[in-house]
RNA sequence: GCGAUCGUAGUUCAGUUGGUUAGAACGCCGGCUUGUGAUGCCGGAGGUCGCGGGUUCGAGUCCCGUCGAUCGCCCCA
């Protein structure tokens, strides 16, 4: 290791190889969605005012003190690397006046930061997939944003991971819910753990989600929220449900997932892996894919009008490890490998190199080392054919196009490419589809040879 | 913020109760051989053993500190 170099700060990541492969598929597929739900692109400053951040997310938490990345500028105002991305979208939302777009369906991507102990799956400098339905009130919205989400993760290949689904109806249910609870939780106070008694003070919802034996007995006699729901939020979630059902998501009612902001209300969401599947193992204790709610209060505490909202955000990594890079990978098969033999070559095979990518065709050019260094190279790039050109394919006006899973070889008109490449890829795709077995190179080429 | 485990070539690791010159595999570079990979042979480079201090005749090995990694707790917007 350099004794002189500067190490990677705390908590960040550089990602390479099938990590970073598997990455940049979790975002294309992302991309690709989006559109078909047509939620539109936006980007947003990766810093803000502190003052965003902090008032979105109240300022009581210790999420606002110690888990965030402020900073003082040279002007001396405070401010702070985005933790989530949904305050300054509300705050772009707002200061740009996206109000006249409204409904507005947005998506992005990026960097986030948070100034947190790093551990599976959980980074200082992580990155997120985040989609947003700003100023609808209509449970319509709260299906569409889920039907995406769940189609995002069937097109990744995601499997063992279930939608679980809970209302915190609005404000009144979610205040008359979490006072009972209050009350219910006093009445056992010292039969709890100490985090819990402490929870009880500060966010008695989160009681629910506690991962400790002593709480956890007392959590299935806990008052229910059906209990408590009013009857307008009652038919919200109804109508979230029945649109689920048409819109073909499958869900589990979750009644103990909560959010501990106060201005979360109505539908709170999920995607967590089954116990047992490959997806809990692959994430530890840090289990949810992808998650999010609705957040009608959140507008006014930046100052705005009253504005319906509803969104998700995912972890990239997190998904990126579910990844079946396999699969991903389906359509990159199209590789080919230029192997120049001695320098008088090396022109030719440059032009035949542009001429295959220009045509779609991934092309690796081996240049470096003897013949033998330059075959390795290409087997590990992956190519299925090799276009090994020399003296005497120059003289003749030809290359030789060698099979590298059979090791067959045989000539190729040097006019013929790419169109000759492409017709071997081509005829390969249709005989495996086919099941049919491939003619061998010499007959398959000898019309262009 | 708290707890546990761990830091040795580029990577994954071995390294005996503390003992001379710290090893292997893979990778990398070169040669046999600029005309053949997946599947040959030969050679080479690469480490102040995370960093600092201590104990000792002697520390990769033991002790303290520190930084980092991993896993968990708290938190999770």
């Amino acid at each position: 290791m350099a004794k002189n170099t500067p190490k990677a700060i705390r908590g960040t990541q550089d990602i390479f190889g099938s990590d970073a492969e598997a990455f940049s598929h979790v975002v294309e597929t992302f991309e690709r969605v989006r559109k078909l739900y047509r939620f539109r692109r936006a980007e947003m400053p990766v810093f803000e005012k502190t003052e965003v951040f902090a008032r979105a997310i109240g300022e009581t938490t210790d999420v606002v003190s110690k888990e965030m990345y402020s900073f003082e500028d040279r002007g001396g105002e405070s401010l702070t690397l985005r933790p989530e991305f949904t305050a300054g979208i509300a705050r772009a939302y707002l200061t740009n006046g996206w109000q006249q777009h409204a409904p507005l369906k947005l998506a992005t991507h990026g960097p986030l930061f948070r100034y947190e102990r790093p551990q599976k799956g959980r980074y200082r400098q992580f990155h997120q997939i985040d989609a947003e339905i700003i100023g609808a009130a209509e449970p319509q919205a709260d299906v569409e944003l889920l039907a995406m989400a769940d189609q995002l993760l069937r097109e990744l290949g995601i499997s063992g991971v279930t939608l679980q689904l809970n209302t915190l109806g609005d404000g009144e249910t979610r205040g008359a819910w979490r006072a009972a609870l209050i009350e219910y939780f006093s009445k056992v106070r010292g039969d709890l753990s100490e985090d819990s008694q402490e929870r009880l003070e500060k966010n008695p919802l989160r009681i629910l989600d506690s991962k400790d034996r002593r709480d956890k007995m007392f959590l299935a006699d806990a008052p229910k929220i059906d209990e408590f729901l009013s009857d307008e939020a009652g038919i919200f979630f109804e109508e979230v449900k029945s649109g689920l059902d048409a819109a073909g998501v499958e869900y589990k009612r979750a009644e103990s997932l909560v959010r501990g902001l106060d201005y979360y209300r109505h539908t709170a969401f999920e995607f967590i892996p089954d116990e047992g599947s490959a997806a809990a193992d692959a994430l530890g204790a840090q289990s949810t894919v992808l998650g999010g709610g609705r957040y009608d209060g959140l507008m006014e505490s930046l100052g705005g009008p009253a504005t319906p909202a509803v969104g998700w955000a995912a972890g990239i990594e997190r998904l990126a490890m579910l990844v079946d890079l396999e699969k991903a990978q389906g359509n990159d098969h199209w590789v080919v490998a230029v192997v120049p033999v001695g320098d008088a070559a090396y022109i030719e095979a440059q032009k035949i190199a542009s001429e295959l990518r220009s045509n779609s065709i991934i092309c690796e050019m081996a240049f470096r080392g003897n013949v033998k260094k330059r075959m390795q190279k290409a087997a590990a790039a992956g190519a299925r054919f090799s276009l090994i050109i020399g003296e005497d394919e120059l003289a003749n006006g030809v290359v030789t196009v060698r099979d590298m899973a059979t090791g067959e070889q045989a000539t190729m008109r040097r006019n013929w490419i790419p169109q000759g490449v492409f017709d071997l890829f081509f005829e390969n795709d249709a005989a495996k589809e086919q099941g049919d077995e491939v003619a061998p190179l010499s007959e398959r080429l000898r019309a262009n040879s």
